[in-house]
RNA sequence: GUGGCUAUAGCUCAGGUGGUAGAGCACCUCGUUGUGGUCGAGGGGGUCGCGGGUUCAAGUCCCGUUAGCCACCCCA
């Protein structure tokens, strides 16, 4: 028989760490829903024209067919990248019965043919939340988004996080009044600043035929950075001296709407969630759609993982123009998959189980059986050993996988027919053991459910 | 897609210059005959990723292949 082997990229979790995963996903849910999203879910398929659409995402995209279909005859179909763009065609498709401006979250596995390394995977979770509106989306929606994705990660078991923000109407503008060409391609050397640091960047820009003054302007813009709108007057007076075009008033126009729009998102957050946002104006996120507000979100103490949660505003969500949006996607899978290999937490048990009933002997199982059902009544969850096995060896079962007490049914009179559920309770961990009653027993607050408790 | 490293028991890993495979942990049994964890004794378990080559002899050397890890690219 071949041997087992882990997909490389396709992360399976333990018992255990299924609890810490879903307890994540869980607490999402719930502040995405306080704040009013609705949940939806798409297909995981996509046609792979829709999918390939434009850039060159399309070599990442996992294709789908049946083994025998017959050339041509179906639509070729591939797995979702990500969860905006089947939304995309989830709001063209449903706009006449979708209220707007419409807000949804979204928490679903996503698949990337990437190479795999830490915290990439080819198969995880994304949790999206955006709103789309029809025509127009007021700026305010680019803070609430990042409010909630904030309290959102605030409400996890996690040190906390830091959200890098900037604005790419601020970006353009600038990088215009400065006669940069190509905005997009000097974004994406500006990007690399962690890594390539200034020099590396001002040789890209150069060899892009960027202008060395140019080239300083813009390195000196990505260097701006502050937790409060103290930034405004540093690019301001940065605008000031740099400026090379002969008529910079429109370029200016979208300089000082994105400044107003930046400052906006960096007060609001962090009245929300102090100490969260950070206007750093070197942020640029590769996607060529966003148009305003973008968002990087870093685990502190984890820089080197990269972005947990990211995104940004895009004027139109569909083809045809229209239904301008704002959404972030936090990184399910890679965020958890840090907080379990770095010892964040853990579960405190890998099973739901609270009591395991013990067995005397086989003919007596139904009297454990009874027991259990009675505890799960009362919604405390039970199991019925699974053999007759001597009591050191029950006991023994029930310590491996963290369940915390035993019940010991009573010797009972002896009949079978006997309606005694009654026993001895016995705490694991202490060894305490007493008397109780199934009908009235509980378990402390603490060992009713597992839960997440920061690792040693 | 590019480059580097790795592959031996369920897990983590030892196995100079070739001589027929080991440790720790885990698991099972017993000591302890229906109340665990400690301790002691014993036991099961590996065609050394796969295929080929060199050799009297390959876990070890050579070639190929597959898979995994890391970095780049890109991104959550």
């Amino acid at each position: 028989m071949a041997r087992v082997r882990p997909l490389s990229g396709f992360p399976e979790w333990t018992p255990a760490e299924r609890i810490v995963e879903a307890s994540v996903l869980d607490s999402l849910r719930e502040v995405f829903q306080l704040h009013g999203f609705a949940e939806i879910e798409t297909r995981a398929v996509e046609t792979v024209d829709r999918l390939a659409g434009k850039s060159e995402a399309a070599k990442e995209i996992y294709t789908l067919g049946r083994l025998n279909a017959e050339e041509g005859s179906e639509a070729k179909l591939g797995l979702h990248f990500d969860l905006t763009l089947p939304f995309a065609r989830y709001v063209e498709e449903f706009q006449n019965e979708l209220a707007f401006p419409f807000r949804r979250f979204q928490i679903q596995k996503v698949w990337r043919g990437e190479r795999p390394q830490e915290g990439r995977y080819r198969e995880f979770y994304q949790a999206d939340i955006d709103v789309v509106a029809r025509q127009t989306l007021p700026a305010h929606a680019d803070v609430e988004v990042a409010v909630v994705m904030a309290r959102a990660l605030a409400a996890l078991p996690v040190p906390g996080v830091t959200m890098r923000v900037n604005n790419r109407r601020l970006v353009e503008g600038f990088y215009r009044g400065v006669g940069i060409g190509d905005i997009a391609g000097a974004l994406r050397s500006v990007d690399k600043l962690d890594k390539i640091g200034p020099d590396g960047v001002r040789t890209e820009l150069i060899e892009q035929d960027i202008p060395e003054s140019a080239a300083a302007a813009i390195l000196d813009l990505a260097q701006i950075s502050a937790p409060d709108a103290g930034f405004v007057a540093a690019v301001e007076d940065l605008w000031a001296s740099s400026t090379t075009v002969h008529d910079p008033a429109e370029a200016e126009q979208e300089l000082r709407a994105g400044l107003a729009e930046l400052v906006a998102l960096v007060e609001g957050v962090n009245a929300a969630v102090p100490g969260t946002a950070v206007a750093d104006l070197r942020i640029a996120r590769g996607l060529d759609y966003y148009t305003g507000s973008v968002y990087e979100t870093f685990l502190t103490g984890h820089e080197d993982l990269g972005s947990i949660c990211s995104g940004g505003r895009y004027d139109s969500l569909v083809a045809g123009g229209g239904f301008p949006g704002v959404g972030m996607s936090i990184g399910v899978s890679r965020l958890v998959s840090r907080m379990l290999g770095a010892g964040l937490v853990r579960a405190s048990r890998p099973v739901p189980t609270a009591v395991l009933v013990a067995v005397t002997d086989e003919a007596s199982r139904a009297t454990s059986v009874r027991i259990a059902d009675a505890l799960r009544g009362r919604r405390i969850a039970a199991e019925v050993a699974p053999s007759a096995a001597k009591f050191g060896k029950q006991i023994q079962y029930a310590d491996k996988r963290g369940i915390p007490f035993v019940w010991f049914p009573d010797a009972g009179s002896g009949d079978a027919e006997s309606e005694s559920t009654g026993g001895e309770v016995k705490d694991i961990r202490s060894g305490d053991q007493t008397p109780a009653d199934p009908t009235s027993w509980e378990p402390p607050a603490a060992d009713l459910h597992p839960r997440i408790v920061p690792a040693d």
